[in-house]
RNA sequence: GGCGCCGUACCCAAGUGGUAAGGGAGCAGUCUGCAAAACUGCGAUGCAGCGGUUCGAACCCGCUCGGCGCCUCCA
């Protein structure tokens, strides 16, 4: 049975859906003005592995997430570069699509757009006009956040802390402070649509109530998003929409740490950001970073505590992540012996028992990996005991199903490349699919052709010909391994 | 000023009352033309510090030190 931390009552709980065996979701993504950066990566990735594992477990998930395509940022960025708003969001949300495909994130069930449910934020916002929970001024519409008794109980502040605290400028036509718009009228340039309060465009918060409550209904089971989103954003969520529907919204809060460079948190105001792109296209590696490399990192840390990004943690879960790989290349060899094929099971059952033990634990990722790489410890040895070719493919799929969780081990091949025979058999053909591939360096043609060369020299006990060659290789990234049946495998 | 988080080995990181998972790096050994991989062994008597509660504490309480976040747009 799954447990997780809600932040609405501050305590790890057991989640039941409202519906048996359905779970219905929403995650705040991203507004889309710049490209993304390894932070909306975290984020957007702990809720597809949160989603992969409900769906493993055997419920029937809903997932939404939102585009925020239209807001203040947006319509800055369109007036800097002289081009309109809805050629921003394309672009940007384009990008998203591809950074985010690159990780291996899978796409939500429904990905709405803020400027598509202008009438469900219109109703939204009527509807709190009416039971005077907002106010008009001017053409705006603000909630007033006094009349919400309940107001704080997500971020756990109270409305005098917040008052005490407030550093912005307040616009002396709220009624307090802490008032939020719903509707703001347009100045002229600015997307807008008319309203009963005349032209204008949506407030930040209210798309996401109008949203959920469009896609998902009024009360539904999971509502996740960043840390930083739980003020003023998601607290505000609940006020209009609970406000508005008199109803309870989302039963279970769950929000992501952040991702840090040096303990500091990543912003765009620090400046101390890397663009998922970035990472993927600056490699100081002969290699490219696989999507698959920074999963694995993202996940060697449980998802509610912050995580320090940084090239050398990428090089350890690129190695952690090679043992892996290493092992399932040589579960591909042949091997006529049975004798460890009954302690496989158990080993096997050992492991599936306590990765969803530890995953049921609050989506404890780290304790995951580490049952995982438990097992490839375990079928290493064993494998030195003799394991049967079904035991071999039947292992091989049991990390397939659990990895797929964390959207790992999903590769033919990954970064290894075939194996290379001595002289005079063909290749066997490449069916690896990378999560993410960079073309830089020798095509596995060329490789194969100096192994084989390589191959003929050792045959001559031509040793300094052969050194030479793995040396060159070596100097471009290339890693090769001599096996004892005389054979060669290279891999990246 | 208010609310909150964190401090575990060289690095990363689980563990929230029962005697310190896992990964990376390192060292030694087996194997090997060499190398790599794999396997075996080594590695915190201690979990920021000091008190307290307890038969028992990294885990609970208090204080101190250090780092960070939110209260303004932010995943």
């Amino acid at each position: 049975m799954l447990k997780i931390y809600n932040t609405l009552t501050g305590k790890k709980e057991p989640f039941e859906p409202i519906a048996p065996k359905t779970v219905r979701m929403y995650v705040c993504g991203v507004t889309v003005y710049d490209y993304c950066h390894i932070g909306h990566a975290r984020s957007a990735l702990v809720f597809d592995v949160l989603r992969r594992y409900l769906e493993y477990s055997n419920y029937a998930v809903t997932f939404v997430k939102n585009f925020t395509d239209v807001d203040d940022k947006i319509i800055k960025r369109a007036h800097e570069q002289g081009v309109s708003c809805d050629a921003v969001t394309a672009k940007y949300i384009q990008a998203y699509h591809e950074d985010m495909g690159k990780l291996g994130i899978q796409a939500a069930t429904e990905e709405p757009k803020a400027t598509e449910h202008i009438a469900d934020i219109i109703h939204l916002t009527e509807q709190l006009v009416k039971k005077g929970l907002a106010y008009v001024v001017d053409g705006d519409v603000y909630f007033e956040v006094s009349k919400y008794p309940e107001y704080g109980r997500l971020s756990k502040r109270r409305l005098e802390d917040l008052q005490a605290g407030a550093r912005v400028d307040v616009d002396e036509r709220k009624r307090h402070a802490m008032d939020f718009a719903l509707w703001k009228s347009s100045k002229p340039g600015e997307p807008t649509w008319e309203s009963p309060w005349g032209p204008g465009r949506p407030g930040w918060h209210i798309e996401c109530s109008a949203m959920s409550i469009r896609h998902l209904g009024e009360t539904f089971d999971i509502h996740g998003g960043g840390m930083d989103l739980i003020f003023p954003h998601h607290e505000n969520e609940i006020a209009q929409s609970c406000g508005s529907t008199g109803k309870e919204f989302a039963r279970y809060w769950v929000h992501n740490g952040f991702v840090q460079i040096n303990k500091e948190k990543m912003s765009k105001s620090l400046g101390n950001f890397f663009t998922i792109r970035e990472i993927f296209e600056k490699s100081e590696w002969p290699e490219d970073v696989t999507g698959e490399i920074l999963r694995y990192f993202l996940l060697s840390t449980h998802y509610h505590g912050p995580l320090d990004f940084s090239d050398q943690a990428l090089k350890e879960a690129k190695s952690a992540l090679n043992g892996f790989y290493d092992l399932f290349q040589r579960l591909d060899e042949p091997e006529e012996r049975a004798t460890a094929d009954q302690k496989l099971r158990e080993v096997i059952e050992r492991c599936r028992v306590t990765f969803q033990s530890t995953m049921d634990d609050d989506l404890n990722t780290p304790e995951a990996v580490a049952a995982l790489q438990g097992m490839k410890a375990n079928v290493n040895k064993l494998l030195g005991q003799g394991l049967s070719m079904p035991a071999r493919k039947r292992v091989r799929e049991e990390f397939r199903s659990l990895g797929e969780n964390f959207g790992l081990f999903q590769l033919g091949k990954w970064q290894f490349g075939p194996f290379v025979v001595p002289i005079g058999q063909a290749k066997e053909t490449d069916d690896a699919m990378p999560i993410s591939v960079k073309t830089s360096g020798l095509a596995d043609t060329e490789i194969e052709d100096l192994l084989r060369e390589r191959n003929e020299s050792r045959r001559r006990k031509d040793f300094q010909r052969a050194d030479e060659i793995r040396k060159s290789l070596a100097s471009q990234g290339i890693i090769i391994e001599d096996k004892p049946d005389g054979t060669t495998r290279w891999k990246r």
